[in-house]
RNA sequence: GGAUCCUUAGCUCAAUUGGCUAGAGCAUCUCGUUUACACCGAGGAGGUUAUAGGUUCGAGUCCUAUAGGAUCCACCA
């Protein structure tokens, strides 16, 4: 006979399970015979990176959907990809030259700079996947792109021409956020916001022709160096005077005026502004509405510009403190306070963000042909797009609510080259906008013509990955999978990404991108705290891959979470799962070596299915799958678990499994593991299919059978009842002897009146019936079809049981109480559902048996 | 300032959307014999579901308020 390990040792079985899948070719729906299609586009990660719990977690979710529907018979496509990441990627990658090689990207060029960074990610890339498919992720590799795949591309690019000809894209000098160590814009949601510990200046601003000063406060002196104006609210009192007269700005000996806005917050600082709308996005505001000039003192590389005077190119904290020593010196300082400044830094570096006046490409998001804005919010709205969790929709309505237009260029390399080119003769006022580089200016017919250096907003690209990787308008993808049923990614993304996407595929395809949008959660550790590289608290997807394998990974990723919500996850968890499919594996190893004739039964008959505990173990396979399958269809994938985790340890481990072994039925065991093991595949596809391989030896593959149906013929209801009595016998049985040390090797004898499946309960209970018991005494156990009288009285203690017994009739007493006045209550009838007056009429007439029982048992014991 | 989520056993989480005596796992305690499994088995202890009200025949679940925690968005001169 074969020998098999007492363990599931997962390392050396997943590689080579994988490639069994992989060979076969049903990752790819082109191979899958079907008319149902289901498709989920996976989100690409970061070409540079590598695998971490929140990838891992994602596929995990992405698959056992993706292996699901395959089992329901459906040509699933599962399609991969990687994103350039723009920022992220060029960031990494400069400070690898700098390490590695103390240059900068300059000193490559871009073109050799975008080549190399383009192999860099090649060769990650090809990292990156192997360890996607340890993961176990069906997905068609045949299909796998990469956001700068010119196919890809190009259908992007073509959406920035469609929108500059439908008048969604215009170019404009406006203050955006800038960050000095990337050299590039960002948008306003590139932006983190952190609390750090300042201060806060009181500054003197001499009245024009007056002894008086006003007080400003402000956390950036050295802006004051571009200063338009000093504003106080409308409507405040201690300055309404002022309003119309002039200032001289100190150390620049600017005349300035005082104006009055609403959005001046009276109780703050001194209620009074200083005004530089070329450095703050509100002074921005207030003097386009003010038509202040814009004097810009603060350049790209955070220095003051030539119209900082005397303090040209100092770096804007030495410039700081310079002025602020200039203004102490003529006594224009009035004081200093600390104050708590949420400052802005760039999300990728962490540099401090200066807002610039710049010249940059914006999307406007709800322009007169077409509101991106508007046309997603109607399509959220409508329903059109399920969320899981549903309260997702709000968030993301609210957010589309108070979109403001995108700036989507961004003064990097590492992307997508804007589509525009500029006539060297005719000036930046002329551009063209086309995707291939035209044949002459049209306006001079001059040959000279140079493309945009700025590239696109990652996200630019990455938001149309859903209709650009099937292949629209023209591909054969694009017409069989699209919309796609699926999206699933981090709930960090939901701004991000699933909002750019719902608008771009909106806009180009005119239909919604994916029906239905799926949140996981964080990964945190074992004290809620968010995994870091700094913090050191990670848990490295691979290593634990190593350790307890894949399924139990799978498992402990998705098992006990819920849709959009955080979770926890630490070893000992991850053990716990490997615990489980060392027991799954247990149950195959039981029931072939138990039995060598032992093998799968896809289908059997009603016959077959002979005992009690057959017919019970059926009753509740039936049960459990109907649930998977609802719980499945609900995407509630842990509930689904929770189901088939009970019904696999508790009911066929630790009851049918015992049984087993008393009375052998070999055909309903065949049964029973051919069912859980296609209904555990989806969640633990490679301990599945490994025994499935065991049993098949690649006649067949667990990943393309059919998805399990309960067979109702097989059941038959008194049988469930009576097996459920019988557990209950020998519980009580247990609970005893456990209770009284009764030495577990020691077979009690007992005397029976009255008896049913007479042979389990003496083997699991580990008593003897006898036709006559010694003692006179015995303690009893009734129930409806038992009645046991146990040799043990001399054992126990008898108070004690009397006790326990009284207490639990008093229990059952006022739960009777309760239920029976629920059932006379007359809006109870009324109002309850039948199925529920059904429930506590059963529940009524179980308890008064129970206490029936109870009551017989106390007067027995009465009598010693 | 606006919004969302969370608070259930010592710990980590459930509870099929308002209906069985609120369930698991880990940890803990007691005991371990069997034709798979000590990564195991049997049994026990552990709960006023954060607090206070309300709606309801019925509330962990819905509403209101309070407290604590987390996150997101906006603003902070």
């Amino acid at each position: 006979m074969k020998e098999i390990s007492k363990k599931y040792e997962a390392g050396k079985y997943e590689e080579n399970i994988y490639k069994l899948w992989e060979k076969s070719g049903f990752f790819n729906p082109d191979n899958i015979n079907s008319k149902k299609k289901y498709s989920n586009i996976l989100p690409p990660p970061n070409a540079n990176g590598g695998l971490h719990l929140g990838h891992a977690s994602g596929y995990t979710v992405m698959d056992i959907f993706g292996r699901f529907e395959r089992m329901k018979g459906k040509s699933v496509l599962l399609l991969p990809g990687k994103d350039h990441a723009g920022i992220q990627t060029q960031v990494v990658y400069e400070k690898k030259l700098e390490d590695e090689q103390g240059i900068n990207r300059n000193d490559l060029g871009r073109k050799k700079f975008f080549q190399s960074i383009y192999d860099f990610c090649l060769e990650r890339a090809n990292y990156m996947r192997s360890q996607e498919k340890k993961i176990g992720v069906s997905a068609d590799w045949s299909r796998e792109k990469f956001t700068l795949d010119t196919e890809v591309s190009k259908i992007a690019m073509e959406t920035f021409v469609k929108m500059h000809k439908d008048g969604m894209i215009y170019q404009g000098e406006r203050i955006i956020n800038w960050c000095p160590r990337c050299k590039t814009a960002l948008s306003d949601i590139e932006v983190d916001h952190k609390t750090v510990q300042g201060k806060i200046y009181f500054i003197k601003y001499p009245i024009q022709n007056s002894e008086k000063f006003i007080t400003v406060a402000t956390t950036r002196p050295e802006t004051m160096l571009g200063d338009s104006a000093v504003a106080v609210n409308s409507q405040d009192e201690r300055y309404t005077k002022l309003v119309g007269l002039k200032v001289i700005l100190p150390l620049e000996n600017r005349i300035i005026p005082i104006i009055a806005d609403k959005r001046i917050d009276k109780e703050f600082g001194t209620g009074a502004v200083k005004i530089t709308p070329a450095h703050d996005l509100l002074d921005w505001d207030i003097g386009q509405d003010h038509q202040l000039p814009i004097i810009q003192v603060i350049n790209e590389k955070a220095q003051i510009t030539k119209q900082g005077g005397k303090y040209q190119g100092q770096d804007v904290l030495v410039a700081r403190k310079n002025i602020l020593a200039d203004l102490k010196m003529q006594g224009f300082f009035e004081k200093e306070e600390d104050l708590e400044i949420n400052k802005s830094i760039c999300e990728r570096c962490k540099e401090t963000i200066e807002p610039l006046i710049s010249k940059q490409w914006f999307v406007a998001v709800d322009a007169k042909k077409y509101s991106l804005k508007k046309e997603a919010l109607k399509a959220i709205k409508n329903g059109e797009i399920k969320f899981f969790p549903e309260n997702f929709r709000k968030t993301m309505i609210q957010w589309l609510s108070n979109l403001h237009d995108w700036c989507i260029s961004r003064q990097i390399w590492w992307g997508h080259q804007i589509p525009v080119w500029y006539c060297e003769k005719c000036g930046e006022e002329e551009y063209i906008v086309s995707i291939e580089k035209p044949l002459a200016c049209p306006k001079c017919q001059g040959k000279k013509l140079r493309q945009e250096t700025d590239t696109f907003d990652t996200w630019f690209s990455s938001g149309q990955w859903v209709h650009t990787t099937l292949g629209y308008p023209q591909g054969k993808d694009f017409k069989e999978f699209y919309p796609t049923d699926m999206m699933i990614m981090g709930r960090d993304l939901l701004f991000f990404w699933a909002s750019r996407m719902i608008m771009m595929s909106l806009y180009r395809t005119g239909e919604v991108p994916f029906k239905n949008l799926f949140f996981t959660g964080l990964i945190r550790d074992k004290l809620g705290k968010k995994m870091s590289k700094s913090k050191g608290n990670g848990i490295d997807p691979l290593q634990m891959i190593d350790k307890y394998g894949v399924d139990a990974l799978r498992l402990s990723l998705v098992m006990d979470t819920t849709p959009g919500q955080d979770s926890r996850l630490y070893e000992e968890k991850i053990e716990g799962f490997r615990n489980f499919i060392t027991k799954l594996w247990n149950i195959y190893r039981y029931s072939t070596t138990a039995s060598p004739e032992f093998f799968l039964k896809e289908k059997i008959a009603s016959r077959d299915v002979k005992s009690v505990a057959d017919q019970w173990i059926i009753a509740k396979l039936n049960e459990t799958i109907e649930s998977v399958t609802i719980f499945m269809e609900k995407k509630e994938i842990s509930l689904a678990q929770e189901k088939l985790k009970k019904f696999t340890w508790d009911d066929l481990a630790d009851w049918y499994l015992e049984i087993h072994k008393i009375e052998k039925n070999n055909q309903v065991l065949g049964y029973l593991l051919d069912k859980i093991l296609k209904l555990w595949h989806p969640f633990t596809p490679f301990v599945t299919e490994k025994i499935w391989q065991d049993f098949w030896q690649g006649e067949k593959m667990l990943m393309m059978e059919k998805w399990v149906k309960p067979e109702k013929k097989l059941e038959i209801k008194k049988a469930q009842e009576l097996f459920e009595e019988i557990k209950e016998v020998i519980s009580k049985v247990r609970n005893l002897r456990a209770n009284y040390r009764i030495d577990p090797a020691k077979i009690v004898q007992a005397y029976s009146i009255k008896i049913k499946e007479q042979k389990i309960i003496e083997k699991l209970a580990r008593i003897e019936i006898i036709e006559k018991l010694a003692s006179t005494k015995s303690i009893q156990i009734i129930t409806k079809n038992v009645e046991l009288s146990l040799d043990i009285a001399n054992l126990i203690d008898i108070a004690k049981e009397k006790k326990r017994t009284k207490k639990e009739i008093e229990q059952l007493n006022q739960l009777i109480v309760k239920i029976k006045n629920l059932l006379a209550n007359k809006k109870f009838k009324d109002s309850a559902p039948e199925k529920v007056i059904l429930q506590n009429q059963k529940k009524l007439k179980e308890y008064q048996e129970k206490i029936k029982t109870q009551k017989e048992l106390l007067m027995n014991i009465t009598k010693f």
